[in-house]
DNA sequence: TCTCCGATTCACT
DNA sequence: GTGAATCGGAGAA
């Protein structure tokens, strides 16, 4: 019998939920009533204003307001204008730590990911523990993982590039 | 109000 | 290996 994850397992450090989250089972309800439930196999961690490759970290915006709210919060976002990007927020409000999930199930690729599961901008703002179209649960099992760099984010310069900041399931 | 560019993916050389 | 697709947030290049 699989736990569906509570707030408090949200209200952490980014760095210490982002591996947790691997291995956990994401859960996708569409309107038609069909489930999809996918294992989470990727994850990043973006860990607020000091990490320059975190969108939060010049402060709080229209855009970046998202990840200072309570922990479990959806932050869905676009880019290239073509991606939705699914996060959830980690730790306490007004602090901007956010998971970004990077592959689940058979879908390695954020914007695959999205795009299977019918990810949009709707779910922004939304929270991962109240929503009744998406959630996640655990699978009761031990995840293996490794750890890597973050993806995409030369911009932020060579010292957060190089953050061992993104974990990978192993089989 | 206008411009630049990204937490990506896919097609093509 | 390179570059196009495509749009909204953030800063004024």
């Amino acid at each position: 019998m699989a736990n569906i994850l509570k707030a408090e397992f949200f209200n952490r450090d980014v760095l210490e939920l982002a591996p947790d989250l691997i291995g956990k089972i994401l859960v996708r309800k569409f309107d038609d009533g069909r489930k999809l439930r996918l294992k989470i196999t990727e994850t990043e961690a973006y860990r607020g204003e000091e990490d320059k490759a975190c969108h939060a970290f010049k402060g709080k915006t229209q855009r970046t307001e998202v990840m200072y709210m309570e922990a479990g919060t959806i932050y869905v976002y676009l880019i290239y204008g073509m991606y939705y990007m699914l996060n959830f927020v980690a730790s306490k409000e007004d602090i901007p730590q956010a998971v970004l999930i990077r592959a689940a199930g058979d879908y390695n690729g954020p914007g695959k990911l999205t795009k299977a599961l019918k990810i949009d901008k709707n779910f922004n703002k939304q929270n991962i523990i109240t929503c009744p179209n998406l959630w996640i649960e655990d699978d009761l099992k031990e995840a293996k993982y490794k750890t890597s760099t973050r993806i995409g984010i030369d911009y932020a310069g060579e010292f957060w590039a190089n953050k061992q900041w993104r974990w990978i399931l192993e089989e």
